[in-house]
DNA sequence: TGATAAGCGAGACGGTACGTCTCGTCTTCCG
DNA sequence: CGGAAGACGAGACGTACCGTCTCGCTTATCA
């Protein structure tokens, strides 16, 4: 599987190129550029030519230390959403994966899920900046919902047998599937009945 | 909710322009050009120019009938997988919906499930191009899991208060969402434990 | 040589095409409309799109009575011109031919000067259309110098001998070589000093 | 007036845009791949596309240097113009500028000669394109025969008051005028007689 | 401290697809 | 059956962004 843990600078494996001091700079003039950009218009305002003018940093610079624009664009996203969304903690182990699920899908609908539907998106044409968008972004969710089911597991609301990764692709598959295809609005409404329904599946035993 | 049944030429609402004899042409000549490209290089070697010049027609003529070249590759698309996937039939609901299941994750590990990821992707980009891929592909999926659902209620193995649409994007959103992060293959084995989990939410009352 | 007198309809060899009343009706439609098409944006704005919607006349039913736009526009723009630039006639000769210089360098230096210039470059690309040109408009103009020279010859001011032909070419090849080039502008006094230059080598014997 | 000194590269003012080595390069091999274009096939060869693939150098990076094809073909055709025509040197001025009114004649009525006609008319509708064509072409054509007019002046064959820019448009006006309506061909005759006649107005002391 | 090399900013460059435009032909159907 | 309406093929246009490259200047480390 792949890493869940944060990389520090240079400690990311195959995801990062030089190191040093001037290295720092350059990684944080970058991802503030291109926060900016994608915040201003998205993924498309996200130009290589603009996160190197913006940043000051050379477009040569910039693909010495990323793969390809939708690879800082990625980690950039996935910096900038660290601090967003606190878990919830209700006491209620089935009512904290509700209100997640219920975050997420406000999430999604906002001009930030329009990004993350973005990146997602460039990342079945661009192999290269996958890993990033799963290192910088969808680990730092993924572990969040791992944190409330281990609560659900250690309170005996659910089982130890059942895989994570399961439970969060099938609470959270669904609201993607629905964002890409545009099919349907994400409501609350809707956010709810999926979680009850999911929920029904994955703790049973709670019923 | 968006229509499900297949338009016929010039009834398509606003997914069509031109109409009349010389149109019917033009539409075979360039879904069967799309098709073939499709099937070679998937939606990167779908050019609008591409497909001008392996169709015999000419780019103001395609975009004259179609608003991007994401447009005509979705209903190129939804054209050549019309008659796959024949529906299971076990006898049993259960086991129909877990082998259709089964088999979608087939598909989508497969080179076309290659062009249906970026299909998906592409309309992301591309707002004009995602009713193509509704209409002419999804809502042919969408059609068959439904006929597989109606045949839980009349069984009485589905509650006929469960909306079906929900059951579908609890049922295959989460093959989607792997299918583009990619942080997992798309095993037969992993296709059946979602099932499971998925349908004992969705089906309690067969347990 | 060209012919210099106005064809009647159906009568210009190789210019026209059909004959009879409703050919009338045609040809009269599209000269109005390309005419005021003219006015108002010059050469480019007579797209054959444009003076088939505004003259309420098909595209193919133009063609068929013309070579090409520019064809269309030539002959529209020699109608449009036929009544301008009335003879002078001061009584003096040289007077009058200094005089039509000038007015012709007006002419040239308004905003019809560029549409006549805009047709001279187009026939150039557009061997069809340039006796079009040739005889609804050029004919016109090369007749009026014509009748001052035989003025001239008349009154013993020029020397028959001199061939008209080379007398037009003279006084107004240069005007057109400026107009063209841009390399200067067009002025009265200019066109004064031409004019003195020119008709002291033409007029010799006046001196 | 417009300049009349071939500009160096870079130096040319409002006329080119980058500088240094990988420019010259550029530069040599559009001008390179245009000439055999033109040559090849007239102005309506040199498309843009063609250059670029024939040239190696990508339409992007013509766009940077030149504002327009008609820039590229003015200047490509002004450089292999550059070599052509070697004044006469008869000893006696006005057979001079007569032989050189014979020798633009014959040009004009050549296949390059053609070019030029091709190039002016476009400059027409290309104003960009305009100041290259009397940079690159017309500058030298202008500075060959001041040369020969000043000759006549420093004889005592012609006035020193007469401006040289008018002897030129009443010498090749003429010419170019025939050359763009074709109404009459361009000969040696016609040319001599052209030239008589002007050389009668300009010289009209050595008669 | 000064040399040497690497890192870097600036931006030119090739490549490739885009979506648009106008021409002149061809088809369809109406009066 | 002539003509209006307009679809159509052809092909050039000029633009955008990508990712690579070349050029000097700056910075950091080692002689």
């Amino acid at each position: 599987m792949w890493s869940t843990k944060e990389p520090g600078a240079g400690g990311d494996g195959i995801l990062s190129h030089p190191t040093g001091p001037r290295s720092d700079r350059i990684h944080a003039q970058v991802l503030a550029a291109t926060q900016e950009l994608l915040d201003e218009g998205g993924l498309p305002a996200a130009t290589v030519d603009a996160i190197a003018q913006r940043s000051g940093v050379s477009k040569a610079t910039i693909y010495k230390h990323w793969p390809s624009r939708t690879a800082v664009a990625a980690k950039a996203f996935g910096h900038m959403m660290a601090e967003e969304l606190p878990l919830p903690d209700t006491g209620n182990s089935r009512d904290d994966l509700t209100e997640q699920v219920r975050r997420v899908s406000t999430f999604y609908a906002s001009p930030r899920g329009e990004v993350f539907a973005q990146l997602l998106a460039a990342c079945v044409d661009d192999p290269a900046a996958a890993p990033y968008f799963r290192v910088y972004f969808l680990a730092g969710r993924r572990e969040a919902v791992t944190t409330l089911w281990q609560r659900a597991v250690d309170r005996g609301d659910a089982s130890p047998d059942t895989d994570v990764d399961d439970v969060i692709d099938i609470l959270f598959g669904p609201l993607i599937f629905r964002r890409l295809t545009g099919h349907y609005d994400l409501t609350d409404e809707h956010a709810e009945k999926l979680a009850r329904t999911a929920l029904d599946g994955l703790m049973r035993s709670t019923v």
